[in-house]
DNA sequence: GATGATTGAGAAAGCGTTTTCTCAATCCGT
DNA sequence: ACGGATTGAGAAAACGCTTTCTCAATCATC
């Protein structure tokens, strides 16, 4: 017969009635609002600590306008790339208290803008891994979905920082070592043609193209994943080429492995390159040269924009300059969005080495 | 001088407002209830959709007293286990309408139970991977999680379901592939002491051994990693076995490793077993022999307990028998917790073969 | 055409906090 | 000691939505 018994929980008024209080004081209290009499502050949490009270939540969220949470929208959760950008965000933002809401859209592209949105509403912000979705859908998207940072990609006309690895200098310094090594007939097994880090892959070979005359090198149209480099082998060969590229170190291993099976030997007869350094890297056999990039870095980086943009030190300048990433502020058109590029590091392993005498 | 002009964004009342209706019904048609005139409920969208309305979750939440959000708490986010489980919760989930909010306690243990308990207020439920959590902390623990689910876990006490994997039974399959190849002498190169899934492999291999009495079998304590796979290659040539099985596909590819590195051929020499089978598995050189574990349905599967339990179906019952996995219900203290099994597959690959002839 | 059953929509009461507003009770200086 | 400045705590108003309660209007029934 008790006024409501079996509500729910043990709220702040049951903390605040048996104290002796009111809701205020007990709120106070849990938020380390300083003026409480230190006696009564006691009391109250030592009644809150008999009755087990732990606020709830959802009402602090509405209440507070926040809820201490940020959406982490990736294109596949079975991505390496996006797993570790995930665990960086995530280990980064829970030392400040944050918690992550992933959305993943299973490659699924239409649905991306959605989510986005949808965990945009559920979250203080969104840190958006969307490496295919268009320009221009990205741009229409971005004031909706502010606070928002960008991995991967940079977008004008929001005051969204970014954080970006420099795949082209990756890529250079992999087809620089080729070149040293001796290797004059390279081939650059290609992503898919959506994916934006690849067209910074390809835009960085053209620089290196420039410098570079007298060496050839050709583009294979391929794909991101371990079998799409499996499959590469046929047109790897057909290019004569010694000194190999791959997109990333899946395709790499793939290709490694089509290419043991064939009797092709890396790195005697042809030097394979991956890129990420993910932790298999190293021991595939040959373990593979690669350019390694900091994934879980730029995941904390993308937290530690995001904190910044969350505490609202806003108006973009020059944020906390991340270890070993270079920090750039480039002039947007409103707020002055921060980017901060880290750059790959050339690792070099077995499966690379001096082309055979007779290639040449 | 509007009433209460740049409030927040617009919310459920501007829409009343604007199509001349009250809260309620705005409400009632935003949420599909079908008790509103088809005239208005047309309006009410018209409106909705030209306000760009979409209500705030966290409004919503505190009024229905639920968040469609679930938590997912793994000791460590970069494990491949864990993240495909993760994985297969999350996907699932998401079809069902519902988010999942990540836990990484980051291998620290002594977090895993505030981490848990922070994420369950937070959402419906929780989804708990704790290999290493003590069984009483668990037990103690359990009623506060409530709808809660365990992966690789399970305890008395709390009508929570379990979706396990059956590794015992898996490496039993691994020993028995390798006598039957011909192997007498076997070693198992250990998980972590503290880990509920080597338990279960120790366990099914002391049954192993009753039932193969002429077959030597060491067990060499270790890690899980790919580095303490790769350091384990002095125990495992000392131990003399000609069989190894490793305590997951990581180790074993650390041992493959290093066992290439000193001139050990496998399968020649030795053969090596993994556990798992991570995608990477298949492409070691050679290819692994393992055994599969379906994990992304164990994630899955995961999520259908949850949904279940959430669904108040309750009183735990016979759930959907799961694909290729085993369903078994056992006899709980008080509901009858449900507990899916899902065996691993062998898959014999090139790592495995007949002892070398001088072994005997 | 009067009466009871239904349908449909508005008013208002939550949901569990935080936070502003108010006011009573101290404290200070002179 | 007296007025003004502080300090401290309670009352009440948000926060944005859902849902029960209530009642007016429509419908079917005899």
């Amino acid at each position: 017969m008790a006024k409501r018994a079996r509500t729910t929980r043990v709220g702040i008024s049951d903390v605040a009635t048996k104290a002796g209080v009111s809701l205020a004081t007990v709120s106070r209290v849990m938020n380390g609002n300083l003026s409480v009499d230190p006696q009564i502050a006691k009391r109250v949490r030592a009644t809150a600590a008999e009755l087990k009270y732990l606020p709830n939540p959802t009402g602090r969220n509405l209440a507070r306008g926040k809820t201490d949470t940020i959406g982490v929208v990736v294109p596949d959760l079975g991505n390496p790339t996006f797993q570790a950008v995930l665990r960086g965000v995530s280990r980064a933002a829970a030392q400040d208290g944050y918690r992550v809401l992933i959305a993943d859209s299973s490659e699924v592209s239409s649905e991306e803008a959605i989510l986005a949105g949808e965990a945009r509403r559920r979250c203080d912000g969104v840190v958006l891994c969307a490496p295919r979705m268009g320009a221009a859908e990205l741009e229409e998207l971005a004031p909706s979905l502010h606070p928002m940072v960008l991995v991967n990609r940079a977008t004008n006309a929001t005051g969204s920082p970014s954080v970006m690895v420099d795949y082209g200098k990756g890529i250079q310094d992999l087809a620089a070592h080729l070149v040293e090594l001796g290797h004059t007939r390279l081939a650059y097994v290609a992503g898919p043609a959506s994916s934006a880090s690849h067209g910074l892959r390809l835009a960085g070979l053209e620089t290196f193209k420039r410098s570079h005359p007298g060496i050839e090198l050709k583009v294979l149209p391929n794909g991101s994943t371990f079998e799409d480099g499996y499959n590469s082998a046929d047109a790897v060969v057909a290019s004569g080429a010694s000194g190999i590229m791959a997109f990333n170190d899946l395709t790499a291993m793939g290709l490694l492995s089509s290419l043991n099976e064939r009797g092709i030997r890396v790195p005697a007869d042809m030097s394979v390159t991956g890129f990420d350094d993910i932790p298999f890297a190293r021991y595939t056999t040959p373990a593979l040269t690669t350019a390694a990039v900091p994934i879980v870095d730029v995941g904390e980086q993308a937290w530690r924009q995001m904190r910044e943009l969350l505490n609202g030190t806003a108006g973009g300048g020059t944020s906390a300059t991340p270890g070993q990433a270079g920090s750039e502020v480039a002039a947007g058109t409103t707020a002055a969005p921060t980017t901060s590029i880290f750059t790959p590091t050339l690792v070099v392993r077995g499966s690379t080495a001096a082309p055979p005498a007779t290639g040449r």
